[in-house]
DNA sequence: TTGAAAGCGCTAACAT
DNA sequence: ATGTTAGCGCTTTCAA
């Protein structure tokens, strides 16, 4: 079907290498010659098999990369940042969605070690500490960093925000509009970035001489549904929190359910601030006050990292690279209103 | 870095062969020996190098898939679709988000092309006819299915809805909820799917004698800003419809915007129907009623028939299969007020 | 400046 | 039942 390099090189005449140099800008091929290959060259518009190359040149310039979630807009950004960069240094990045499911995630994994891809890029999906450990052992010494979420592992290069400033930050915000019943949904804990982001929020609670109280931290599972029923649980009762911090996108849209099905008005009666900024984020009734990642820079700068890794450019022992973030105030998070006020 | 077939081979003591046959089940073993190399290829936990294999193969069992936007949840859920069909089959699935754009398009093909997968499934994106034209030569003879759009061109196989009846659906629908001034905001219309819902759009029309409003009739770029746009204009004026039909998930967003920016309530003073049913279309304000594609459905669907042709066992000509949709009614759509009632 | 030849890791047809 | 061998399409060293 696809024409190959030795038809070519028999039609024209000539060796094999010859062709091939030309191919490839290398090796001494006169003028003339490196014209006449290259004419016919795009004339049959020549598409070099990167199997055979791959298989050759042992290396592939394939990076996996393994999201929990691309339909995920924050994911999908981190995606083309990783992308983009990779594109530029003549790499393909293979994306694929573990849809938080470890199995997948793993099944992934070793998908790539067989397309023997050169490095990989990876969100880690929830799992338990065992399977996470085994995540190094899994890509068979290809480079590896981790994105967003970051085991607590410190012998891989990852890139994140500083999760426990932002959760910080988030908490201080509603605890200045007033609020001091405020709770926390997190990410599964195992996870570093979201014990950080615990930690964050105890920290601004304590700092504001604001006591914890554990039933009001709850642990998500990252999914729209479980924040719908922790927030049912959350929502009723004569104590309830008047805020929270919930720390995905999508475990955002889950509570707000669980607002309307409980009737408590937001920003009214209830106050939150989300993770993961995204474009429906100021659409959904109230728009949405959110902690924004740079995602597409997480993306890149991880590509980034990985390709040093690959060429051995760095050899020093793994690193952790924090960015920054934002948060964007919109409606879900106002003051908060006095005791016996009660909702229009 | 990885262990080969070679080495394993030396260290039991055994032909390449031997080992080739036990790992793809193969040829005669006898039982002990197929024993005996099993248990040691799971003891170094050996991984084919597919590169190898697709090279000696002929075939890398790799299906590419473009969209254009990954994180539309309506592409994702059509990419999982398709995957998940394919693993069943063992095949593996490259995914490539074009971002509506046909150079990046163009530039995927091309690598699959290099990277020789076995076959292409494509959600085109909008680009100018003569580029469209050109999509099966870029693809090489790589058997190819279009999703979801499909340019006029009856030499490839397509999945996708009655986008036609869909769209006569919608607009009857805000018929019959006493509007007559109803405006469309459709894909591009060099893709078919687009003109056919711009005709079912038309048929609701007449047939209920209401005439066609050229201007009414707007061809958006599938963005957020485009609808927007087109939005503030349709919307600015004194004779103004009373409704609309938006031909995807995000430029309903987008008009939404404009909406808001006119100051005028949805859907006290203006309904709308939007195209692709996602997970926030019932959290934005107002919920929106939407076209629910069958979205995983068309990806296996898509997968299924280019399966079969790579298998070759289909040879008939191309032919379109349409899958069937659903109207989800929720607040964006109401009974159009009468005249002379100001909003509240 | 060009060509010949070895070999990447694997499979499959063909011996034995 | 097991082994030998010839490639898949390409790159690259080495020889001419």
């Amino acid at each position: 079907m696809a024409q190959g390099i030795r038809s070519i090189a028999k039609h024209l005449g000539v060796s094999l290498s010859t062709v091939s140099s030309v191919i490839n800008g290398n090796g001494y091929v006169s003028p003339e010659m490196r014209e006449r290959i290259s004419r016919y060259l795009r004339e049959v518009d020549y598409q070099p098999n990167y199997v055979a190359r791959s298989l050759r040149r042992q290396e592939t310039r394939m990076i996996g990369l393994i999201v929990p979630d691309l339909s995920n807009s924050f994911y999908s950004r981190i995606s083309r940042g990783a992308e983009d960069f990779l594109l530029s240094r003549d790499y393909q990045l293979i994306v694929a969605d573990s849809r938080e499911d470890w199995v997948r995630q793993r099944n992934y994994l070793m998908s790539f070690n067989r397309m023997r891809t050169d490095g990989v890029l990876l969100v880690p999906s929830s799992a338990s500490d065992e399977q996470i450990a085994s995540i190094p052992s899994l890509v068979r010494g290809q480079p590896l960093v981790y994105l967003d979420r970051s085991p607590i592992d410190p012998t891989v290069d990852a890139v994140l925000i500083d999760n426990h400033k932002a959760s910080f930050t988030a908490t201080q915000h509603l605890i200045d509009k007033g609020h001091r019943r405020i709770a926390i949904i997190t990410e599964p804990l195992n996870l570093m970035c979201a014990a950080d982001r615990l930690e964050g929020y105890r920290r601004a609670l304590e700092l504001n001489g604001i006591s914890v109280q554990p039933r009001w931290i709850r642990d998500g599972r990252n999914t729209k549904d479980s924040a719908y029923e922790i927030g049912l649980e959350l929502l009723s009762g004569h104590s309830r929190p008047t805020a929270a911090v919930i720390c995905s996108n999508l475990m955002t849209l889950g509570f707000l359910h669980a607002l309307r099905e409980r009737e408590i008005a937001c920003p009214e009666q209830f106050s939150l601030v989300g993770f993961d900024d995204c474009e429906w984020s100021q659409y959904v009734q109230p728009a949405l006050s959110m902690i924004q990642q740079p995602a597409t820079e997480i993306g890149a700068t991880a590509a980034r990292l990985l390709l040093n890794r690959i060429s051995g450019s760095t050899v020093d022992s793994a690193s952790t690279l924090l960015l920054g973030f934002k948060l964007i105030e919109r409606a879900s998070s106002a003051r908060v209103l006095k005791r016996g006020h009660s909702a229009s």
